[in-house]
DNA sequence: CCAATTATGTATAATAAAATACATAAGATT
DNA sequence: AATCTTATGTATTTTATTATACATAATTGG
């Protein structure tokens, strides 16, 4: 069907960003809900509301609410009227989509990456990879709204660079932020790939529980936290690093960090690789380790579970420290199932005191490889449609081309 | 100076409470200062913050700045305007309070108390403490703003009671804030004491600071979190009970709490004060381990030194998890100093990632004993003069008799 | 001492929002 | 099929806020 383009006037949607807010983050999606939480009278409600149905940002959906009389009729950001671009650098490639605002893919792509190219070389691939997606996207949706850069290594959020030594040599406080918008007119987000897989998961799965904490078990070990509701990073964007904290024993393994007894060099997938090497076993990744799991092999279903061990141990530690309700585990080696799990529960129920558990569930992931990317996506939409920042964004609205309407707009 | 007293007019303060909570939080402290940070216009502000001065909540202070013309009033709450009471139960006394809203202590009161008083008993006495301090207060600051509790158990903030069981018997899922609320009419807010601790010293030391644990080494051991600039609580309440996180070894001793290895049983007061009773020293309390130090006794010396390095090692994982960029370490074995300190700091330096520890600082506490009772009131005053609880509180001022107004309002 | 600058006070007209009222639509219930 | 209930549309009057303008106050600088 046919969709003509219209232009955005300014004050068609002026002063309308607290509405658009509160259906984006779901908080109204009704007539009657944006009076409630908007303190706004019927009449003003009405007129910018009008606005946003007229410039195609919202629309009416098909879904009706029974209410006794006439059905209230559900309201949703038209997700048709915009995209994001976001990338998710892994060890052997590059993942990238563009996604419309719901965040549903509209297009993905994949580059080979090599942790040797140094930013300079694999953010030009990737700027030349979001031009190719952005110009497509942009014959449907209409305003480009954000990008999101997701990466292996820990990340000052502000800053919007790696900080300290990681598996990226040559990254660390490179101005990622600065290099993407010197070349792309909007706002640029990076974040640690395990932080926005806890966004995801938490966004799809968990959005009422109010503290969290989600478990990435795969090459290394690392997690991510939801405290009071978000997403928490700590002072330099390195909270929950947890697979550096050693337990001291007299054989305490070398970790690749440089210390001994590390949970990542006694519980990791580069860590059991290793033990099932030591036994005549060939493994190198996280991903041998559960094919030799898948195998119903002794010794790997052995050190798996021991791993669940090791690992419930620092787990505990974080359940005292931070009272969440939920672990999530999640990562290659998740697909261990029970195996790894049962080890967890054992060593985070015998450690923590009553109080601490009596609440506590510990469950497997069940995301997808793209959750970081949809991370990403969720991190850019809740940032931009945010109270803060909505009015800038209709500004940018009303100041771009256009954005194309739905056929009952 | 003769104080006359004043009704306060609904309407003279009508829609007021944004521009009160921007002077309340110290976000704007002029009448430029409430234009930028309101939104507002200037009649608009103008009309408003006259009603809040006309009505007292706010005075124009004796300081002003200098502008390059005609300089600048700064504005302030009337810390006179107002009071609230606060309690801090410890282990044989209860300590209360009745301060301004600055907040600065009006009178005090001190209480015996015993742990096998039971709830009942304890709230009976507390609530005729407060309502004779609350008469006296009345006098000279009208309006009884609010009530704050503080425990030495984990409190579930939310529902106001102790969960789980502590050192106060009984009062497991005691509905404190129903009790109080029966006899007074007032908000009333329970917390427990490490976290009132870490509200102040976070308030009055390191505003300015994001995230921060405060760490409190007593006759047990707990801690307190800033996280994103706010209080961290946990599901339960129970973040920052660090206190049983165990460490095993073949000679891990026996925790109050039933477990082995707990830092509690190797590095709290208690734990010390059993080790130098093993030696032949007469110890009891926190206090009685400190008075040994001070009299440079080589055992107390090497237990106090020992036990700064365990509590590093449970330190360096809250490092490692959370990311925080200060560690402020106080309670009774902190008067210890250095002693403590430095085998703290060693502890982290060594375990943590460089990373971690980049911008990390480790100092002691300067807090006072009252610092839970000013802890308590900045977390009443921050509620009610919070965005969200304002308007409420400036209806319950022009619903009551009236407050006292400043000579020169 | 005077002029310039900036803050604050006060007043009025224009505009936005709220309050109020009447009308129609779309189900649900009888 | 008719009536009732609730949502939504539309219009007008009243009230609040903004924009604009003029005046005075209190410093600072020359």
């Amino acid at each position: 069907m046919k969709k003509p383009n219209q232009s955005i006037d300014a004050t068609m949607i002026d002063g309308a960003g607290s509405l658009l807010s509160l259906i984006a983050s779901g908080a109204a999606t009704s007539r009657a809900e944006l009076l409630e939480a908007s303190g706004l009278s019927r009449a003003t409600v009405t007129q910018r509301l009008n606005g946003l149905l007229a410039s195609g940002l919202v629309c009416e959906t098909q879904d009706t609410l029974p209410s006794g009389g006439r059905p209230t009729r559900v309201l949703a950001i038209n997700a048709e009227s915009g995209f994001v671009i976001v990338a998710n650098i892994g060890e052997t490639h590059i993942h990238l989509a563009a996604m419309d605002l719901q965040p549903a893919i509209l297009a993905e792509m994949t580059l080979p990456f090599s942790i040797t190219s140094g930013p300079d070389v694999t953010l030009a691939q990737i700027g030349d990879a979001i031009s190719a997606l952005a110009k497509d996207a942009q014959k449907t949706n209409g305003l480009f709204v954000g990008i999101g850069l997701s990466l292996p290594a820990p990340v000052d959020f502000k800053r919007g660079c790696v900080v300290g030594p990681s598996v990226l040599p040559g990254w660390d406080e490179f101005d990622i932020i600065g290099w993407l918008k010197r070349r792309f007119a909007v706002p640029v987000y990076v974040e640690n790939d395990v932080n926005l897989m806890t966004i995801c998961e938490h966004k799809r799965r968990f959005p009422a529980i109010d503290d969290m904490v989600f478990v990435k078990i795969g090459t290394g070990i690392g997690s991510g936290m939801i405290a009071g509701g978000r997403l928490f990073r700590g002072a330099q964007g390195a909270a929950g690093d947890i697979g550096h904290i050693q337990f001291l024993s007299d054989d305490a393994p070398l970790c690749r960090c440089g210390k001994f007894g590390c949970i990542e060099a006694r519980a990791a997938g580069w860590a059991i690789a290793r033990d099932l090497n030591a036994r005549g076993f060939h493994a190198e990744t996280a991903r041998d380790v559960i094919d030799h799991v898948d195998q119903r092999k002794p010794e790997a279903l052995m050190l798996l579970r021991a791993a669940g061990r090791t690992i419930g141990e620092v787990v505990s530690d974080v359940v005292s420290i931070l009272n969440p309700s939920l672990i999530v585990i999640g990562g290659t080696l998740a697909r261990g199932g029970d195996l790894l799990l049962s080890g967890i529960r054992e060593l985070v129920y015998q450690r923590c005191l009553p109080l601490a558990t009596r609440n506590l569930s510990i469950v497997l992931s069940m995301a997808q490889e793209d959750s970081a990317l949809f991370g990403a996506a969720y991190l850019i939409l809740d940032d931009l449609f945010g109270v803060a920042k909505v009015e800038q964004l209709l500004e940018r609205y009303s100041n771009s081309d256009g954005v194309p309407l739905r056929a009952d707009g």
